[in-house]
DNA sequence: ATAATCCTAGACCGATCGGTATACTTTCAG
DNA sequence: CTGAAAGTATACCGATCGGTCTAGGATTAT
């Protein structure tokens, strides 16, 4: 009985891989098991309350990942800086289109109900982190919260187009249009 | 008995619904019996493939409108007349945020690897379609293919963060914001 | 009217589901 | 060295899964 994992924090990034690739409903404890090498009586130590529990963890680690390396700087940080430290940010993360988003995931069907405060949360606070930033950059108000949006949503879609057309070039390409456009917004340093 | 359903074809919307709503795995049989109303036998009399034969025609229904109202007219018609089309028809067919993408849906997860070929024939032919008709409006080669790629990118990213944030009314708006930029970006009528 | 066909309801099948319980090993503090 | 706590393996549970099958109601052509 070799011990692959310490602590449930290690367990948590080997499910939400799981999780990422199969979705919510397709991710069963059985598969699950083979493809973490975790077996029922590990998970359910770690997640006593099964799999709603695993997702549960899973969502609020990528939500404290993406408030270390996103929110925050965006929130805090000097705004040109922070938003070039975003796209770096975004591209690692979702390894350069070969990794979704598990929050855009749940959206999108009915898991979204059971986790709709924490996926509701997320991108909230992504589209206002980033629409202050930006205003904070010399953006006007409407144009700001308009440019946030546009963003986040373009983000999301270039996923969903990388995985569709199985081109996962598609994304960073789209990352640097995004970028390159909300730049184009920003008023040039004074 | 009477018959809610007298074809193959009426049953399809229905159960695309389902899936919709629940996604390919969250759909089991009973779920789709209770809320379509078809028993097991009637499904099975029209699918005899099961729920794979079900996802393959949902798949090719949707694939039939869209080249009906969407590819088509971009491939065939008047550029500028088969873009203002193509937006009204998206919203329509989204219903203004409240429908999702169910080919983008299945993009996500592994069942993507089950329907690969639909999925990425649909996107493609969406994009390029969009590209020629871009350059017969007079854009560029280059830029026709970055704004085709966008577009369609943003109207799944729109799909995603509206549900997310449950705020369909984010789905039009960034519908507008799209079709401002792509017009922005056509040379004025010579 | 009748026969052939189309369609439907639902019992039934083995497999798998999420989850529990228990017996075991490993780890580490005292 | 020992005993409690942490972590693991696996048999097992009832429920549900996708799918099959049969009996019979509805529809149509003749």
């Amino acid at each position: 009985m070799t011990r692959l994992v310490f602590e449930k924090a290690d367990a948590v990034p080997l499910v939400a891989e799981v999780f990422r690739e199969l979705g919510f409903e397709g991710a069963s404890l059985s598969r699950i098991t083979e493809r973490t090498g975790l077996g029922k009586g590990s998970l359910y130590h770690f997640f006593p309350g099964g799999k709603e529990e695993m997702a549960a963890a899973i969502l609020a680690d990528i939500d404290a990942w993406f408030v270390r390396h996103v929110f925050e700087p965006l929130e805090k940080g000097e705004p040109r800086a922070a938003i070039a430290q975003m796209w770096r940010s975004v591209n690692t993360y979702f390894r350069s289109g070969r990794r979704i988003c598990l929050v855009g995931a749940f959206a999108l069907d009915e898991t979204r109900d059971r986790f709709a405060a924490p996926i509701h949360r997320y991108f909230a606070r992504w589209v206002e982190a980033l629409r202050r930033a930006l205003m904070r950059a010399g953006v006007e108000g409407a144009a700001a919260g308009q440019f946030a949006e546009q963003t986040v949503a373009g983000i999301q879609g270039a996923l969903v187009l990388a995985r569709a057309l199985n081109k996962n070039a598609l994304f960073t390409r789209a990352l640097t249009r995004l970028a390159q456009r909300l730049d184009a917004g920003i008023p040039t340093q004074p």
